[in-house]
DNA sequence: GGATTGGGTCGGTCATGGCTTACGGTAAGC
DNA sequence: GCTTACCGTAAGCCATGACCGACCCAATCC
């Protein structure tokens, strides 16, 4: 199985690694080959492409092979999936605080 | 320094092991001590406890000690960066596709 | 005061993963 | 066809971190 379902588990985990965020935020602007994106980084060129295999399996990332080159661009999937789970997780941060909120209320009402 | 300002790196690093996730999960609910935590986990309460420093040092959760027992409750300021860092991607990523899909459109006008 | 319970810290082990150099493979240019 | 540019893969090295057992400290209970 050369294509498994990419888990959320490995987009966290993709997502820890600051090199693989800045590949991310230099992505934002747009598509860009692999050359230009390791040019702007102190590492080697083949580092940048382990990472961007990280990030193509974790279903952050889609790949464009154009001529020798290859454009990697966005893939929005994932993220939403991300931005659910932590939307989610917001609402019930916000619940548990309110909570807590009314209890020191209670503990000095004055 | 014992308090240094929590960078958001640190939060990423935190939210990419699953153990952490799953405690993080835990305590959606509501706050809960260290021992209850510990026992719906296949690890050793120690292993526990360092998992709950990274998260606090990430400033994803807080702690009151309450007698013997110190509760563990989620913190909602570094969610909220989070938030607006994973809402700032999946607005880029989003011009990036649109912008993509009409290339698209361009090299196939039929 | 002694015993018990709840938890953080320490020292050490072992696996994971990020980086490098070296190599192989494909598309474009002469 | 031969060279050159662009890129992925393999092997190895090394640092990080997740885990455990042992230990120590503080608060509660008798």
């Amino acid at each position: 199985m050369t294509d498994p379902i990419p888990q959320p588990d490995a987009a966290f985990a993709a997502l820890a690694d600051p090199t693989r965020r800045a590949l991310i935020d230099r992505l934002r602007a747009g598509p860009l080959p692999v050359g230009r994106l390791a040019a702007d980084l102190p590492i080697s060129r083949p580092a940048v492409s382990q990472h961007l295999r990280v990030l193509s399996d974790a279903g952050l990332l889609e790949v464009e092979p154009q001529g020798t080159r290859r454009l990697y661009r966005l893939a929005p999937d994932r993220l939403r999936e991300l931005r659910a789970w932590l939307d989610g997780l917001w609402g019930d941060a916000m619940d548990s605080f309110a909570a807590r909120a009314r209890e020191i209320a209670q503990e000095s009402p004055k």
